[in-house]
DNA sequence: AAAGGGTTTGTACGGATGTCCAATTAGTTT
DNA sequence: AAACTAATTGGACATCCGTACAAACCCTTT
């Protein structure tokens, strides 16, 4: 881990009775309040007072449970950890395949769905868009949370892209993660396409995985399999 | 415009003799400040005293320019619209081409240059950022200027695009323009590729251009010219 | 019943924020 | 030189922020 932040000690919260446990549970209603409030509006736009309302709790207990706010944000990261460990075993259960083309879409399909699976539920939904729109900032908090848990992911994705494509490929496989990551990221946090679509297009319409995936290999294949550098000359930014 | 928020009439810039002009435009200074700020921290994350610091002009000055804090975030679009005109005179220059394939790059190319070229200089890489990064949150204030703005650029790319593959294909184009723009958008907010190659791409090469054209003109090939939607047996979802 | 620890709560502190206003300066016009 | 408008400045206001703390509250264990 790079980051250097102050670790917050969570009070007991496993190990105990806790009575007969039919009491709500008032840690994750603002851990999920948190990851809704956060996703939609930013870090800094929301303030611990509007999660505690939101979470139905008084203002205090989002102190004792997660301390600094900081700490909260990372709280979030931490309990989806396991999702990005799902993504890891997916790709590497993709390595194995018959031609080029099938291998590629696998590849994409692991990439893809593991992220659009989250949204069947709330939570994941939020998460998603928190992962989304957070980290695109160049923020100290936000840099060290992508670094710790994502970048790891984006080597294995590169480096599957660089040994099927043989050849000393990998800062195009670079690019060609980069550009596809982007066309998923903004599909996540797409609230647009209903209004653009005229009302054809759902945002969370489920036919979009297959569209999306067959985007992105076409996509990369294109700049994978492309001849050489683009020539200066035909350069498209020369005119 | 569906904005409503309240209109801050700016005081008299253009029009008065302004002395010998030789004094610091201190009016822009605290707009390029903004930009930057903004751009790279997002709008709650800056205050007015950071920029007023930024700019080196005394606080209250701020607010004699722009009013309100939001009517600053707004004036910085206002002064960019020039650039979305610009793109939409590019994209019906496109329209006439050759083959389907030379029209569709001329598309793409007409939909990502304008944006890779404003990087040329500092202030429109600030904007660009700041478009790339802010507006994909769901705030008031984003929301009614991403309306206002760019919707109109966006349809007229959906609607190029449904017109070059003939057919009842909006729909299609739609998600197709939503994908690539995803593409482009995470490609200006791109601080992560030069890591993620091990230090053989640069952020901002100017051969990034090619590559992003070739993946996105492949992409949007690929969901236009597909033989029909994902038939759900292969739908990616379903194992 | 008594004790104790995890949990919940009201409250308050110092600091930062957006906004506003009166006062001063500078530049142009009369 | 006087008058007038624009530009500039310091300072203050009410409000909200994150954080801390002591007291009260459950619930289980002695």
């Amino acid at each position: 881990m790079s980051s250097s932040q102050a670790e917050f000690t969570a009070p007991f919260k496993a190990g105990t009775p806790k009575a007969a446990a039919d009491r709500p549970d008032r840690r994750e209603a603002i851990l999920l309040a948190a990851e809704r409030l956060f996703s939609q509006q930013g870090y800094h736009a929301v303030s611990l007072r509007q999660i505690a309302l939101a979470a139905e709790v008084p203002l205090a207990l989002v102190g004792y449970y997660f301390g600094p706010k900081q700490a909260l944000f990372h709280a979030i990261f931490e309990h989806w950890q396991a999702t990005i460990a799902r993504r890891l075993q997916r790709l590497q259960a993709a390595g194995q395949a018959g031609n080029s083309d099938q291998t590629l879409t696998a590849i994409v399909e692991a990439f893809v769905e593991p992220v659009l699976e989250m949204r069947a539920s709330a939570e994941g939904e939020y998460y998603a868009l928190l992962v989304a729109r957070e980290l695109a900032f160049r923020t100290p908090e936000a840099q060290s949370v992508l670094e710790d848990y994502f970048d790891p992911l984006a080597h294995a994705f590169i480096d599957a892209l660089a040994e099927l494509f043989a050849g000393d490929c990998r800062a195009r496989a670079a690019w060609a993660y980069q550009f596809a990551l982007g066309a998923l990221i903004h599909h996540i946090s797409d609230d647009r396409v209903a209004r653009l679509s005229l009302g054809q297009n759902l945002a969370n319409a489920p036919e979009a995985a297959g569209w999306l995936v067959r985007f992105i290999s076409a996509g990369i294949a294109a700049v994978m399999l492309a001849p050489a550098a683009p020539a200066p000359n035909a350069s498209p930014l020369s005119h």
